[in-house]
DNA sequence: AAGTTATATCGTAAAATTACGATATATGAG
DNA sequence: CTCATATATCGTAATTTTACGATATAACTT
């Protein structure tokens, strides 16, 4: 309890900073911003909308709904992905209750 | 325009990113806690209240400083540092303009 | 001037991320 | 059954991140 990877609401914490690392990658930012645009869609629409390989469309869905971001149904041959509500609720709930609402900042001190 | 990497407020959004990449790793988001409780501290502090390497630590803050997250004011032999007023206001407004308010998900689709 | 303290930066090793092509699987069409 | 479509996963290369020790700088103390 000495230092401040020590703390309590450690999970919730985990999950807050696993879904902020998702978020943080340009790739991953826009395909939450295309899902959002278009509710529901297949991946192969996502693959689309962007320059890179298949695989890596993929892979970036991975991490996306693995930090609770986004849903995916198998549809047929297909995977229908949309975001995912509970998750999005929840992140929005938790960054503003973990992520520091400032005020005031670096008031004038004296140090000694 | 055709793809979802060519949009505007490009500036802004990589903004964005880059602020949440740097809060996506768990170091760093205890940095953020830790300041936001302390108000003002010099690296020392932060370097005590944690099992990393002094400049391991020194270049978290790097990053955070770069995000626009924490200012850093050099005091004597120290650098005080503290969170960045301007750039949370401004995170924590496009953070909820940014990000994608969810209200009904994953409709029953019917795809053909 | 010499020593101490505080910190940033450099060089580097290890680990993780990002991207790709190839492949395996599963569904639907014919 | 065969072919096409859609997608996940595997193997791998390139890049980035993370962490450390060593070092350079700068400011106080004595």
């Amino acid at each position: 309890m000495s230092d401040i990877t020590t703390q309590k609401n450690v999970s919730d914490r985990e999950r807050l900073v696993k879904m902020l690392k998702a978020l943080g990658n340009p790739v991953r930012f826009q395909i939450i911003q295309f899902l959002a645009q278009r509710q529901v869609c297949i991946t192969n629409d996502i693959v689309r909308a962007t320059p890179l390989a298949q695989s890596t469309v993929s892979q970036h869905l991975k991490v996306l709904r693995e930090a609770g971001l986004i849903k995916g149904d198998i549809e047929g041959p297909a995977t229908c992905y949309c975001l995912d509500t509970d998750g999005f609720t929840w992140l929005k709930q938790n960054f503003q209750a973990w992520v520091p609402d400032v005020q005031v900042c670096c008031p004038p001190v004296e140090r000694h």
